[in-house]
DNA sequence: TTTCTCAAAGTTGTCGTACAACACGATCAT
DNA sequence: ATGATCGTGTTGTACGACAACTTTGAGAAA
């Protein structure tokens, strides 16, 4: 069982070993230590390193292959693409399975949305300040009443990107959002009364966090809203943490 | 043989079974005769319809799967998901014509980055920054031999997204990245000594910011990171204005 | 009756083996 | 020297088996 080499790190298993590996072969290649044009090892010899059956390797080649980053020649092997000049940014919803995912997205909003709001401070208009507040009247009747919260949560997200004024942070963040919406099951109303008080006390969290960020925005306080976001998303990343733990402790 | 309801198009042999397959059954997809949330039939109803084996439709399954088309439950069944086609998030080189659309990209950046590099500081590896450094050497080698030193400022973005072990850091970036690319000849060595002095310390100045960036995450001082970034970029930002503001004059 | 347990059935995940199809280089016959 | 042929390496497909997971329903217990 000699792997003649190093041994890559144990396939954190994410949720099927395919998918663990398709991840830790993406990571190779966006690492550079497989660069574009370079061939893959054998399957064969995939195999062997990360000792899984070969199944699992051709799952995940074509997985690679299906978004792009592979190509595959038969009877020949298969051939890191030479990104294509666009390299679009996407991220599937397929791909928010595990709490990790969920957390990695997060730290990716707080950068964004951070920034985001301080700029949207400056810019904003009359006009992006009645959408917000508008859609956070949506989001207090839709915990009410106990509906879905997550599409008006997303609303008011890319409201504040709007009033950056600046289209990029709208379409990136639109990307960012359509992983969001199927999770909306986990945010529905909950089956037993207990877990349905927690879960109106959670968003009315949220509902008070978001005011706090649309009020520094209103009044163009550029800090403020830029801490009041990174507090909002912070807490989420932790809530989601504790909610992740309490199903745990359920089952 | 007989498949006992109506056959699916014989499947017109693309390159391989799986991807005819996947093309077959992403064609169901779209026309509605599958429709979101839908319950595709298990493997073995779809291996006796057209007549392959699970092999086969395990792989083409795999693909509408990383395409984000359909989503699989294990023990459950595979559905159809909710239109995922959201706009994947690009930024071709030719929007970054004009200096509006430059100054829009690096306010994206500056949210993005600054972060990345406040997680960079906690995160980075020795060998993330070996590699800094290495680039940073590059980077100040290529200024005094007078080449083209684009490339190794974007690698050395890159290889700070990446020392946030944040996959989805360094997948934007790359993005981001590839509209830079293009603008190599703006920064590349100038006709004239005046201008190419200039250049020089322009590149020098370039430099020095770099340099700071990677001493605050050498020592893994999150917040120092986070502002020699930010000011990093807002620097890039004003020179973008007066280089433009100069060629204007100049014409 | 109601609730809980758990056993069974249905489905996807992984493994192993075998062979077919293809590409490429080496070898051999002419 | 040239061309055909074979061998080897690699990917594509098939088949069978079992593990892991969910859901459901029947039976036991309250």
């Amino acid at each position: 069982m000699n792997h003649s080499g190093i041994h890559p790190a144990p396939l954190r298993r994410a949720q099927t070993l395919a998918a663990a590996l398709m991840q830790s072969l993406g990571e190779r290649i966006r690492d550079g230590r497989l660069a574009a044009g370079d061939k893959l090892p054998p399957e064969s010899v995939i195999m062997a390193e990360y000792g899984v059956s070969r199944t699992v390797v051709r799952e995940a080649l074509s997985k690679l292959q299906a978004a792009g980053k592979v190509q595959t020649r038969h009877g020949v092997g298969t051939f890191i693409t030479g990104s294509d000049d666009a390299a679009p940014f996407r991220i599937s919803s397929a791909q928010m399975g595990t709490l990790q995912e969920v957390i990695a997205v997060l730290e990716l909003r707080i950068g964004l949305e951070t920034e985001s709001a301080a700029l949207a401070a400056q810019r904003r208009t009359e006009r992006n300040l009645e959408v917000m507040r508008k859609v956070l009247a949506d989001f207090g009747r839709a915990v009410d009443e106990g509906r879905d919260a997550v599409s008006a949560d997303l609303r008011l997200h890319l409201e504040i990107a709007r009033a950056t004024q600046n289209a990029h942070f709208v379409e990136l963040m639109t990307t960012l959002g359509s992983g969001m919406i199927p999770r909306a099951r986990l945010d529905a109303p909950a089956q037993t009364p207990e877990l349905d008080t927690s879960r109106r006390a959670y968003l009315q969290r949220v509902n008070a966090e978001h005011q706090s960020i649309v009020d520094a925005i209103a009044r163009q306080d550029s800090e403020a809203a830029r801490a009041a976001m990174r507090l909002h998303l912070g807490n989420s990343r932790e809530r989601r943490r504790e909610a992740a733990a309490l199903l745990e402790s359920l089952q």
